[in-house]
DNA sequence: TGACAAAGCGGAACGACGTTCCGTATCGTA
DNA sequence: TACGATACGGAACGTCGTTCCGCTTTGTCA
């Protein structure tokens, strides 16, 4: 499970030495590059290099791989939270607000170079990723759904939970198939959302 | 690339001495119980102790990992695949046999452990696998939706390749969760390419 | 039948990786 | 400044994929 100790990668909250915080921003940074050109899957020793520390000091600070990835991506994870209920208002149509949305989940997962696939892996320390993703986005989605049903736009019956696996999984895959844009199939998901 | 060079697996082309054709009967058993148990990212040892033989043996007859799974699947495959036709001409409604032919590769895919997960993996051996599964059954998908569309029962437009790799997709992600079935998804999918 | 070359076999060995553990260095404080 | 707590580094261990080579089995030919 992704440490929920403490908020890990914003304020820290207590009596932590100065060169514990400089490690872990310092380890942040390096993962962020590294997984843009490594995938979230890279080496841990090729962070810990990149980042001018040793093994162990990259699992104290993150006990999981899941950890790690999470508190990289923590940012745009919540700004894509957030746009759900913007949306929501700014929008005529639950719909297309939804759709509006599902396309920054979307944009978002296939600019992070095998975050997707990572989501789905049974393995490793990836089944936390699993789990923060879906419990922070996962309400976002059952309430602009529920918003889309109410307003006759989509069919009901449809789990909130089902539908954000099945677009995060069209997302997963070899990435760079010039013959595989997930956003096609996504939108032909959506359009299997609508009522007769 | 998966082995070109025979048939692997059915009758042996030519001059092979008897121990080989026996271990290569022997090591597709195992394989097939130990993909049943572990899926089909087993270590290659297990499938190699489960054999009786050394790893050698193994690598000797299945150079990529691929080449053991295709050996392993081949008979399903190639019954999904002529399954196709059969349907179209056993149904009046294009669209309807395409359905029934996806259900076959829906329950293909998610009835083998890890299969699914398997073919959108970028590394391992694993890359050929994706490329046979849709070098067999890619066809056979085309032929059905031109059918489909030519019917006026599908949206023209969408390109086989994608569709299978998105029916793929949804089929892949941690087995056993009982929160996501992956028919419910493929369905929603399939409701997508009719026309308004 | 008895050898001999080719074909095949087994598993040791190597490298990459995840993960743990502990002696040592650094920090904050009294 | 000295000392305990905290954090660090990286050696070490287990797992896995993959290669390589000395030994065994097989088929054949005299």
């Amino acid at each position: 499970m992704v440490s929920t100790a403490s908020p890990s990668g914003e304020l820290p909250a207590k009596s932590k030495r100065a060169d514990a915080v400089r490690n872990q921003q310092t380890l942040l940074t390096a993962a962020a590059a590294v997984f843009v050109t490594s995938g979230v899957d890279a080496p841990i020793r090729e962070i810990a290099t990149r980042a001018g520390v040793g093994m162990g000091t990259i699992y104290r600070h993150f006990p999981t791989r899941a950890d790690l990835v999470v508190a990289v991506y923590r940012h745009q994870v919540e700004a894509c939270a957030e746009a759900g209920p913007a949306l929501l208002a700014a929008t005529d149509s639950p719909f297309e607000a939804f759709r509006q949305w599902v396309d920054l989940f979307v944009d978002f997962l296939v600019t992070k170079h095998g975050l997707a696939n990572a989501m789905q892996s049974d393995s490793s320390g990836f089944a936390a990723l699993h789990a923060y993703f879906l419990d922070r986005l996962g309400p976002v989605c059952v309430r602009m759904l529920d918003a889309a049903v109410e307003a006759g736009e989509v069919t009901p019956g449809i789990q909130a939970y089902e539908l954000m696996r099945g677009i995060g999984n069209l997302c997963a895959g070899r990435d760079g198939d010039p013959r595989y844009d997930p956003r096609t199939l996504v939108a032909l998901l959506l359009r299997g959302l609508r009522p007769d």
